[in-house]
Order: structure tokens, then C-alpha cells, then sequence
DNA sequence: TTTAGACGATAACAAATGTTATCACTTTTA
DNA sequence: TAAAAGTGATAACATTTGTTATCGTCTAAA
């Protein structure tokens, strides 16, 4: 199996059962690409056209509010799926950017893709189940968090459950994340 | 067909194509539920058993802060679906509680029933999939809400497109799910 | 029908958070 | 390699938002 597929293949086979047959025939629809730091993969107003699954890098996903700022709310790293999925399912345009923040390595998936899943795997159904009840948890949890907890709690969650974040995203983008300004987060990390 | 089950048929059958033959054997197996205003359907920590489609009623859904303060993130109202989806199907303790606002008839969905529609609906599969897209997209527009707009951006989107909620819910609460406190939403109101 | 509680407005004050600017340092780019 | 841009800390100040308390009205329960 190419080596770009391997993890993907990994992913997909633990949500369902994927014959050797059905994964060599269905994986020869994926393509992959290389993004350079910086680049914009998705633009807020077009329309999502793939599901990225992110070998190598680093993603952001931010929202640019009535005031022109932007609000990051996601970081996506390996082994995880990026993607508008509302725009991309609905064929929509998206609301928000999604913008590499170091050179990345995706293997896309296109919705005809997914569709043509749903019917030629025998799981293609139970699959795309998944991967939105995945969706729907990753906001469910997100929205718990921003509910129940101060932007410190937040923050401190981050320093425990994904302490490798802080060597690879700027801190103005972290403070956006967790809703505050770049100022205060400073603030809140040094004060004693 | 009973009265009770005619609005979930009606949406159900917006999801998915369902043979009369089907509908007639699978929704033997709802139930429906009266609940009293103040009743607690759903009891953080619990095990949610069931989805609930609301008939007549207000449910409101709220997490309790680590200072014990009770966080209201959302309301569902008539012909929309109520559960705690994450808790539900993976059978885990749920982190919130759903309670009645109003005198409450519900249709209850077990996960026994929606398991056995993954296999003996033609489009079951189908049917749990748009449920989870459709809580995904909620979940989705919530963030970008949270996110891209000031609590007075929210409580004005509220007025035009859910005017009906000030006649059901009060303030305080409403005040908790525009994440601000009753106070500061009674100025922002009656400021000019 | 009375009474306790719920509700919403408001004032006074305290605390949290944002804004702007400056500075030192690092990284990227021309 | 020099210049420009990015980064993070910090100070001073302004603004937003929360907290507590009071009051009048309304509603629900004994």
C-alpha cells in the first residue's frame, strides 16, 4: 500500500470493516497534496469540496467576525480529518477558512467519493454515520468547554491533554481560540 | 395512524423514504411520555436511554459549572429532537440535563429502536446518519455564533428569528444561554 | 385568599478583559 | 545579510461584565 494511504486506511478500518478488495479499489480515488505554510485551503464563501485527512502538519480553522478579525476555533493535526463538513455536505459555501500553519501533507477525499461510498461499500452508510457522529461529539465537547470553564481552565486543559500545541502554534492564535485576547492570555499564563 | 406519532412521521419521513408497511411495524414500538413543567427528563450523570421527539412543550438543556451555577445551552421546542446524542450512543454517563419548561408530551425512541432500524429499515443506516449531520450542523452554527458574534449580536438573532422563546423561557435563562449574566442582559436590552 | 417565591429592572461597586503602545527578541524574506 | 515582519511580555488606561443588594410586580402554592 502507498505509504500516504497507510494512515488513513488506519483510521477508516476502526470505524468499519473494509475488505482488502474494497479498500484497494476504493483508495485509488484518493488523490494527495502538498500545502506550503501559510496556504489557504479552504476560502470562507467557497464551497468545501474535499475531506482533508492530514498526514503531516498543522491546520487552523478560524471565522472572520463583522469587525474583519479573525477567530481561530480549530487546530487539526495528523491523523485527523479536516474539512467544512456542513459546506462540503451540503454543498454550501463555507463560513469559515481553513489555513496551514506549517508545510502539510492531506489526502483528499471529494464528495462524489464519499457519496459513491455510501454505495459501493458495503459499510459506505455506517461510515459516513460515523464520521459525522465524530463531527458532532469533537463540537459536543467543545461546546461543554466553553459553557463550564473560564479561558484558564481552557488553557490549562490544553497544557495537560495537548501540551505539543504550544511548540507549534503562535500564541495569538491560542488566545483567539480560547476566545480572549493575545494581552490577557499573557497575563493569565504569568500571573502567580 | 395515532395522533401522537404523526409529526415524527412527518419528519422522519423528510430523512429518509419509509414504506408504509415499515413505519407501521417500526413505530409500534414508540412510546410517548407526558412530563411536568420543572420535571427532570434527563439527569446529568445518568445514562440517557432515550431520544425524545417533543409533540407540545419546551425543554431546556443545561450543564452545571464547576461553582454548581446551572449553564443553559440550548432549547428545543416543538417537532424537534431532544436527547443527550453523545451519552445515547455510547451508552456513557451524560455530562448535562434536560428539563421541562412547560407541561411536556414527548414520542421516546430507545437505542434498542434506533439499532434495530439500522437493520431492518431499507435506509436505517440512512436515517442515523441525517440524525447526526442534522446535530452536527446545530452544533456547527452554535460555534460560529459563539464565536463570531457579541452576546447583543445573539440576543437580537434570537428576536427575529425566535421571538416566541421570551414568551416561554425567562430571562435569567435566556440571559445563561447568551452566555452573560441576567444582569448585564436586562442593561443590554434597555439601553439606548 | 394569603404568602412565599420567582421575575426583571436598576444602582453601586468590584473584577475581568480589551485596547493601544512600547520594547526586546526571533524568524522570515528580499 | 540586512530589512521587514512576526512574536510575546508588559504597562497604562478604558470598557465590559459580573456581583450583590434592593424594590416592585407577578405567579404559584398552601
Amino acid at each position: 500500500m502507498k505509504e500516504q494511504i497507510k494512515n488513513i486506511h488506519q483510521v477508516i478500518s476502526s470505524f468499519i470493516e473494509i475488505s482488502n478488495e474494497e479498500w484497494v479499489n476504493y483508495s485509488s480515488m484518493f488523490k494527495t497534496k502538498e500545502i506550503k505554510k501559510k496556504e489557504i485551503i479552504l476560502q470562507e464563501g467557497n464551497i468545501c469540496k474535499d475531506v482533508f485527512f492530514i498526514n503531516k502538519g498543522v491546520l487552523r480553522f478560524y471565522f472572520v467576525d463583522n469587525n474583519g478579525e479573525e477567530k481561530t476555533f480549530h487546530f487539526a493535526i495528523e491523523n485527523t480529518f479536516a474539512t467544512d463538513y456542513k459546506s462540503f455536505l451540503k454543498q454550501i459555501p463555507s463560513n469559515y477558512s481553513i489555513q496551514a500553519l506549517e508545510d502539510t501533507q492531506v489526502v483528499t477525499m471529494s464528495l462524489d467519493m464519499l457519496l459513491s461510498g455510501y454505495e459501493i461499500l458495503k459499510n459506505g452508510e455506517k461510515l459516513g454515520r460515523l464520521l459525522a457522529e465524530e463531527y458532532f461529539f469533537m463540537f459536543n465537547d467543545k461546546i461543554q468547554a466553553i459553557y463550564t470553564q473560564t479561558p484558564l481552565d481552557r488553557y490549562n486543559n490544553l497544557t495537560t491533554n495537548f501540551p505539543e500545541i504550544f511548540q507549534r502554534v503562535p500564541q495569538h492564535l491560542i488566545a483567539s481560540y480560547l476566545t480572549i485576547s493575545s494581552v490577557h492570555l499573557s497575563r493569565l499564563k504569568n500571573a502567580h
